[in-house]
DNA sequence: TTACTTAATAGACACTGTGTCTTCTACTTC
DNA sequence: GAAGTAGAAGACACAGTGTCTATTAAGTAA
């Protein structure tokens, strides 16, 4: 079913989708019109209606591709972690590996743009790691002091915040170092002896 | 210069404002168009383009006041706080308080329009406000394994994070108990006893 | 109260962008 | 080579924007 597609239409597609990739890059979605897309692509606006019901349409069958791409590259290819060990969670580095391979276009999406649809599809597939670093720790007893719901989403939100945050800053650390400060953080805290545990 | 406002130009935007206010209620931003906003007000569409360029700018002057509401409640009047008791600092319970004030309002921007403007201006305050907390603590000696940019970063997108996630799920905690969950998320973290501190 | 000033109305205008449709031409596939 | 489908080109009605002008209504100040 894919590959039984007309490859006038593959490469009618493949033109919209670079055009308005290339035009995000240069001016705010919001302001980008079909026949600019048309123009950039060297096609027809009636062709553009053919494929697709209207801009929101197109750029969504591009966010689908990327997030495609992404979920692959962070699947658990049944991966040995230790979660007691202070290396980071080798899924978790290959996120932010992905990131800088492909980083204008997720500073565009994630930051520049701020895309609702695709931000919320990235901050489901962190909940979906977060998730399982908490069920492995129910799993060995160890007891939460705050509801669990509450501190998934805490912990989901930080790391989402901190990436857009890395991201907008050109990605001043490594994938390694980002993914090992962030799991510090989530677990132990930021601090190299905690001052709070005493009072507790 | 507030006061020497015609009273038919302040009847006039509060009407504008309000049938705005009202139309996002029922439809989405993006929707919703100048002549609805203006039969709505019982306006006529050109009056509209007396007072501003276009909706987007009439929304600005709208969050603008928001913001304006927000930080007063928010602003520091002499409060004293012990960082190293158990209990909230005062002007973060205040905060989720005056979310709930106007909810509506909040589950508006914050969570189903998810505007940009507002949302990175409420981060601004929850950043200044966590700001100060990394402060005190650098004051005090207590050096941090994390760097501070990142570590503010953190807790900044998890405050924020966690208090767009308890708007969409209508409020299920107190302003106490968010403000006192989210102080020990940040200082000693979501278990009762860490279970990382050992193999550290 | 009157006279001056400014707001709001009502309707018209040009303009931009959307989505659809039709006819014609050029590929692709069998 | 013939049949089927994709894309081109241009026209169309329509919705919404922003501006402008002439007229009416409301506020202000002597």
């Amino acid at each position: 079913m894919d590959t039984k597609l007309d490859p006038r239409v593959k490469r009618t597609r493949a033109m919209f989708e670079k055009s308005l990739l290339d035009l995000m890059d240069e001016k705010e979605y919001r302001s980008i019109t079909v026949l600019e897309i048309a123009q950039r692509s060297t096609l027809n606006r009636a062709t553009f209606y053919l494929h697709y019901y209207d801009k929101d349409h197109l750029l969504e069958q591009i966010l689908d591709e990327a997030l495609n791409d992404l979920k692959i590259s962070v699947e658990v290819k049944a991966v040995e972690y230790e979660y007691k060990s202070e290396n980071p969670h080798p899924i978790f580095v290959r996120l932010f590996e992905k990131m800088i391979e492909k980083n204008k276009f997720y500073q565009i999406m994630l930051v520049r743009e701020n895309n609702y649809y695709f931000t919320e599809a990235v901050r489901k597939i962190i909940k979906d790691f977060v998730k399982e670093g908490t069920s492995y720790m129910r799993n060995q007893d160890i007891t939460y002091k705050v509801p669990v719901d509450l501190s998934v989403a805490y912990i989901t939100s930080a790391y989402l915040g901190v990436i857009i945050w890395w991201l907008k800053n050109d990605m001043p650390y490594t994938p390694t170092y980002m993914a090992t400060q962030l799991t510090r953080m989530s677990t132990v805290g930021p601090f190299a002896d905690n001052p709070f545990l005493n009072s507790d």
